[in-house]
DNA sequence: GAAATAATGTTAAAATATTAACAAAGTGAC
DNA sequence: GTCACTTTGTTAATATTTTAACATTATTTC
């Protein structure tokens, strides 16, 4: 157990699983894969076939330890360390994410925004800072993720900056590819693409 | 050719092609599937087979027809068909989608937005609706996609009303499981899910 | 305590998806 | 016109993922 390969396919539905567990009353203490499969309506062989592959046993005829799994795929996505990120872009976007406080239950905090638009600037909880101060800010409170939601143009360019303040993985609103150093993990979130999916499944 | 059964997993990557298709320069007609790949840092057979599924044939040492793949790939997204769509909750997030504009290019169009909180009611453009007017609204317009940006504790509520409406497919934001009527689609788009995969890679 | 039940875990099979290998077809250079 | 080159499309091999089948194990009931 916990061997070492995680199939891709399962990583991707752990916080479905983690999402739909921490859903469940504390007086749940159990809880079986034929359950889980249940309301998440999938198959339940593939669903304690990925239990398998983070946590330890169930008991037949009981199931799963409610919190033991939790905890097991906390572990296997890593939100049991807390890893700290900065926003770039404070439009709508930015600010909402901002302000969203579902990141820490999966182990990211954003500690500030920031923005070249002075007008957006604040302090507070959740500061918002200017572009110019990125670098040493992201070096003092150790950055290690970085969130861009300016608009397309500039994405490039704040993709360049934060790679400079030595994060190591980019989450990008942006509708643009961007070319990052090797060793720094991007990953492109693209709202728009839900939608055509989404959009193709109803047309059909 | 469009034979009919496209992979599911060639379909989840035509958004992508989709989007880098879009963002060439005009005065590029043709386009190689080494050159996507290369861009897109896939593989090159992959590329080809992806685009072999959905679109005509291209020309060796040529390439494909950029404008004629976009086409056929919209075709496929179903992005032709304008699909109309409301949106309810507009806290920061809801808003933020409202003011977006890159959905219209994957063939959808949020019409309205609405909310429950008079304050933030407002006219123009993209209006912001008492919630009230919802079912009236929606069926008035054609409104076949409902967006849930509400808090966790009314999206469920948000949803039933929506089905009621004659809705077609719901894209959920708010980090609930929705139970929805049979024959409705849901997906569920959870932000901080993706935080998590990310996170993940980081610690490793 | 034996039988029935509900759950697990495993092994094998089937389906999907990816990668590799290679032959064929345009294009451009000489 | 032939040769070299690029790029396609197809066929086969590999890897991955999902599904099905089944034997096993705890719990409950009688």
């Amino acid at each position: 157990m916990t061997g070492h390969s995680i199939p891709k396919a399962t990583l991707g539905r752990l916080p479905q699983y983690l999402e739909y567990l921490r859903s469940l009353p504390v007086e749940r203490r159990t809880i079986s894969a034929t359950a889980i499969a249940g309301a998440l309506s999938m198959g339940d062989v593939q669903v304690r076939k990925d239990l398998a592959a983070v946590s330890g046993a169930g008991k037949p005829k009981v199931g799963y330890q409610t919190e033991k799994l939790i905890e097991d795929i906390e572990g296997h996505l890593g939100c049991d360390k807390l890893t700290n990120a900065v926003l770039v872009g404070a439009g709508k976007l930015g600010r909402a994410l901002l302000d969203y406080d579902g990141f820490k239950d999966f182990g990211v905090r954003i500690i500030a925004g920031f923005d070249c638009n002075e007008t957006v600037l604040k302090k507070g909880a959740k500061e918002i800072l200017p572009i110019k101060d990125l670098g040493s800010y992201c070096r003092q409170h150790d950055v290690r993720l970085g969130i861009i939601t300016v608009g397309g143009g500039s994405a490039q360019e704040v993709c360049d900056r934060l790679a400079e303040c030595g994060i190591e993985a980019i989450w990008n609103f942006a509708p643009v590819r961007l070319r990052v150093p090797g060793g720094i993990l991007l990953k492109q979130e693209n709202l728009a693409l839900s939608l055509a999916y989404l959009n193709n499944q109803i047309s059909k």
